[in-house]
DNA sequence: ATAGATATTATCTTATAGACAATAACTATA
DNA sequence: TATAGTTATTGTCTATAAGATAATATCTAT
């Protein structure tokens, strides 16, 4: 017989379901994440990721989403957030059993002092210091955040996706610094040059024009997502190439 | 604040958790999903996930894992299974909040008459019924479907997975079989002998043997999952190739 | 023996990635 | 102002992998 069949969902047993978010973000060019200092127990003083139950009365998207404006005040709805996976085991919360949805964010623009108010403090952590053991989390939140980083490389295959860490017009040299902040590994600029360009993803806002760094250099130019309009856009003229796809993930690691 | 402290957990509103799968499998070259006939309401009478409700003493994947023995008989620790997501829309049971939690599995060698005893029936339906609406599921089980088929669709690039539909011991026409039901599209034979042969995933057992089809053709070597020896195998002597990687997923599509 | 079917190997072409060199355009400083 | 340092951009060469297609091998059926 189904097992479907075997409860009555008014006997279920007892279970609360949480949203946590792992919002990435890049600063000064490493990987960070947003964690936040308990105030309460359990876990008191330990840092956690952000999250919260599940209201009555909205899905599992909406609640991430929530859970994301009001630890970030992020709400644009162009911001990347992705469900990851759930997390239940039986004893992952000391106070009774809680099955928690995990969700990913990328944020390429959060405001620098986060953190919502009240005793509990936030701040934008380097991924690398969870990785390294410098810092330990609450509850298993140390797995969901390594499940995270797992996907969120996967996902930068896309460009498209990568280009979510950077503001609304960004150079070549700051979307590959994504990459190699996320996969912490040193990418050829030329290469990744020809790649993006060829893509045809993204198109050349002020072709010549953008300010050069501190340190000088030739200025680059600045691009955006393309919009999707019939007509071919080409700012810089080049016409050669065709829709391609992902940047490939191989070569030798960097330290982190 | 964080929202992590606003609730009391003992106060968390009433959610149901259950576990469903979508167990796939190929039976005369198509790809089919195991499906439960409803005996009981709502959906009574319709075709559904097999799945039920977590217990208090179990994790996830050991429910799912029970879910998919209860409902198929497979219990060894080879199937593959996987979480896929969680769905949590507040009216997708109509009787009260329930979240799922989706898994998918992959079945080889499903004994065939599935069904668990009861009045309820289990059938292997092919997903392309499902696809074209000429069977309807019940609650939100056509979007978790449509997530499973995209999700295997991606996890089958790796060779080593598409084998779990596999017997222990396959001809490469047979794995070319599942990308051909999976991705529905024919497949180059002789390319993907050489993939699967440089690929070196895989070793060969019975190098020349092999039976020939009911139609007659040259007989098929017989290969299985390279057992990780540190020790090269080479049984068909071949030895200029190393450790590549997925199948590709380009090309024109067929009709399934 | 011949046709049909399937498996296996080989060849050719093209696309893409990576290594690496060369050039362009800026800042800073002697 | 000339020069060095820095970053952006373009170009070239090579190796690898994929797709198209042909050729060969080995079976069953008639």
């Amino acid at each position: 017989m189904s097992s479907s069949e075997k409860y009555d969902p008014r006997a279920f047993p007892p279970v609360a379901v949480t949203v946590d978010v792992v919002v990435f973000t890049i600063r000064e060019k490493t990987l960070r994440v947003l964690l936040i200092n308990r105030g309460v127990e359990p876990f008191r003083g330990e840092w956690a990721l952000p999250g919260g139950f599940l209201k009555p009365d909205e899905n599992l998207d909406e609640a991430a989403a929530r859970e994301l404006a009001e630890e970030t005040g992020v709400t644009e709805e162009s911001v990347y957030l992705e469900q990851l996976g759930s997390y239940g085991s039986p004893d992952r919360d000391p106070r009774m059993r809680v099955v928690t949805v995990a969700y990913w964010a990328i944020c390429g623009d959060l405001p620098d002092p986060v953190g919502g108010g009240d005793a509990a403090d936030a701040m934008l952590i380097p991924v690398s210091m969870i990785e390294q053991d410098e810092i330990s989390l609450a509850f298993d939140h140390r797995e969901i955040l390594r499940d995270a980083l797992q996907h969120a490389a996967r996902s930068l295959e896309s460009p498209l996706v990568a280009a979510k860490f950077c503001p609304p017009q960004f150079t070549i040299s700051e979307l590959r610094n994504v990459y190699e902040a996320a996969w912490n590994r040193s990418i050829d600029q030329g290469n990744f040059q020809r790649k993006i360009r060829a893509s045809r993803m993204f198109m050349n806002v002020s072709a010549q024009i953008g300010a050069s760094g501190p340190r000088g250099g030739r200025p680059a130019s600045l691009w955006s997502i393309r919009d999707e309009g019939p007509d071919g856009e080409d700012t810089d003229g080049s016409r050669d190439s065709e829709e391609n796809e992902a940047v490939t993930r191989k070569g030798k690691a960097r330290k982190r």
